[in-house]
DNA sequence: GACGAAGTACTACATGTGTAGTATTACATG
DNA sequence: CATGTAATACTACACATGTAGTACTTCGTC
């Protein structure tokens, strides 16, 4: 579960489009924006890489291409984050918040929205524990 | 400071070796193990083009090069989490420590250790805060 | 001083990626 | 029905990367 989906920079502004369902290449390549201007041609390709790829399917509507996303986008999260986990802290997720509060600079308004985050996270598996029993 | 650092698996193991006191062609292809075993020549590859990005330098004792890392470990996992952080998150790292929590199924263990650091690192900003005025 | 071993330099090639031009097809409209 | 236009299919190319072979150099040893 969760294979290695590593996207690049280009593919994953790609995905995201498709996750906010813009769906034909005309869609996709708008929804990129004006910063990244890439002729539709160029969008075409990337996605029919990625349709190889598995990452993304599509049907015919008309004489035109309605693309969507096969993977969900909690799922590419969570295999780049797992293998950057792995590359850069040995796998321990833990090593990686502390890094990301060590040295990223965090602010005390993140701090203590983390903080919220991990107490919720307790209750609700403390919750779950309950419930199981 | 701290540009965009991309690395890749092998890159990155290269780096790692480098940081770890590897430093001729010999020692750091000795140091990827005996898994990924890969030619002296391949590494001296990896090298040359780490030199040409400047993550590298060497120099020359005897006939043999003596390479060095030319940035810090935590240099480059800074831009990597950062990098990772801004195409995933927006740049969001309440958002990223949030997914590691609910996706990921963080250990009871580590969620302790994580508070840990989160107290410690309250505890360390409070100090600075006090020295300060 | 010749020779082998160790080391680096150069070259090569397959694959993935970003980027897009050109060719082809088919729909809508005058 | 001719034709421009929009859409997809095919092809191309430069660059980074993983991988390594071959060529060249040099040092120690017989």
């Amino acid at each position: 579960m969760a294979d290695a989906h590593q996207l690049t920079d280009l593919q994953l502004a790609i995905m995201r489009a498709l996750w906010h369902r813009a769906v034909t290449v005309a869609d996709i390549t708008a929804a990129l924006g004006p910063e990244r201007r890439l002729a539709p041609t160029t969008v075409a390709t990337i996605l029919r890489r990625l349709e190889a790829r598995g990452l993304v399917r599509h049907r015919t509507r008309g004489r035109q291409f309605v693309f969507e996303a096969t993977v969900p986008e909690h799922e590419v999260r969570d295999s780049m984050v797992g293998e950057l986990t792995d590359a850069l802290f040995g796998g321990d997720p833990a090593a990686l918040v502390s890094h990301l509060l060590t040295e990223h600079d965090i602010a005390p308004g993140d701090l203590a929205r983390v903080k919220q985050l991990i107490v919720a996270h307790e209750a609700r598996a403390r919750k779950e524990n309950d419930d199981a029993r």
